[in-house]
DNA sequence: AATGAGCGC
């Protein structure tokens, strides 16, 4: 308007009238002659016409040597006769796909549905609260100070999946399949009984017979423990402590068998044996968390 | 000398 003549200073002018280059026309005829038309604002601020007509060759030199040649070749079948080199009436050349690379899958899952935006909404609504499901406290509920004193959750009171509190509209198929995290199978309504063929009668992984094994080396492994100890008997669990930053072995280690009596036999044969240079220490270990 | 990780509402 009437700022037409007013030199332009600002860089954002210059941004915008690029950015509508306002091109008419664009095709490729049958010679290969590829034309594009636009108008576009010169440096006098007139409004112009400019045409380009560009001839798309293959150049031998950034080809390789055996395709280029392929230009030359006499056509055959239906093209039989016609001259050499693409007939850009009938052909098109591939427009460029660009490859996008992302780690996992998940990047790759189109915007959220309603529910599951819903669903998100309300979990940033209760973030940070948390609520022990047995007292009501402030704390998880495996951290329950009550946990034992209290009428457990591992009864049939609350079962595994869709629990007491769920609406019962969520109860639709889709839901039962997909609507929520994987559930292990033997945590699934259909599926085996918790543990019909993992679990022991009376004890979780925590009660374990544990031998704490001190003055090991730094790197050892866990494999070197279970083969060192497996002798003894089934060995449930090797854990290494080790520097988190590093990795490196902090000299001890706990080994948890299956059966007490071969925890016990380890100790008894291991304890005081050299092992890569040291004296292997070994004892019953505490319980990692009191409760 | 030396006593474990993470899950999660």
């Amino acid at each position: 308007m009437a700022s037409a003549g007013v030199p332009k200073t600002s860089w954002a002018d210059d941004v915008d009238e690029s950015e509508q280059p306002a091109k008419v026309e664009d095709y490729v005829d049958e010679n290969g002659i590829r034309t594009t038309v636009e108008y576009a604002i010169n440096d006098e601020g007139k409004k112009v016409k400019i045409t380009r007509k560009i001839k798309r060759t293959l150049q031998k030199s950034l080809v390789e040597h055996s395709v280029a040649e392929r230009q030359n070749w006499a056509k055959f079948g239906q093209e039989r006769g016609n001259k050499p080199g693409p007939d850009r009436a009938t052909t098109t050349v591939g427009e460029n796909v660009s490859l996008k690379i992302s780690a996992g899958n998940k990047s790759s899952e189109p915007e959220p549905s309603p529910e599951q935006t819903l669903k998100t909404n309300l979990a940033r609504a209760g973030a940070g609260k948390v609520v022990c499901r047995l007292c009501k406290g402030e704390h998880f509920t495996a951290k329950c100070p009550y946990k034992d004193s209290l009428p457990g959750l591992d009864g049939a009171e609350t079962p595994p999946f869709g629990g007491d509190d769920a609406p019962a509209e969520t109860s639709a198929a889709p839901a039962a399949t997909t609507g929520g995290k994987y559930v292990p199978p033997s945590m699934r309504p259909g599926g085996r009984g918790a543990g019909e063929s993992m679990s022991r009668p009376g004890g979780s992984r925590d009660d374990l017979p544990t031998l704490r094994i001190t003055n090991i080396s730094e790197d050892t492994q866990e494999n070197d423990l279970r083969d060192l100890f497996g002798t003894f008997g089934r060995v449930a669990r090797v854990y290494v402590g080790r520097d988190r930053e590093t990795g490196a072995g902090k000299g001890f280690a706990f080994v948890s068998f299956e059966e007490r009596a071969n925890a016990q036999k380890a100790m008894e044969k291991m304890h005081g044996r050299g092992y890569d240079n040291l004296i292997l220490n070994i004892q019953w270990s505490q319980p990692r968390e009191q409760r």
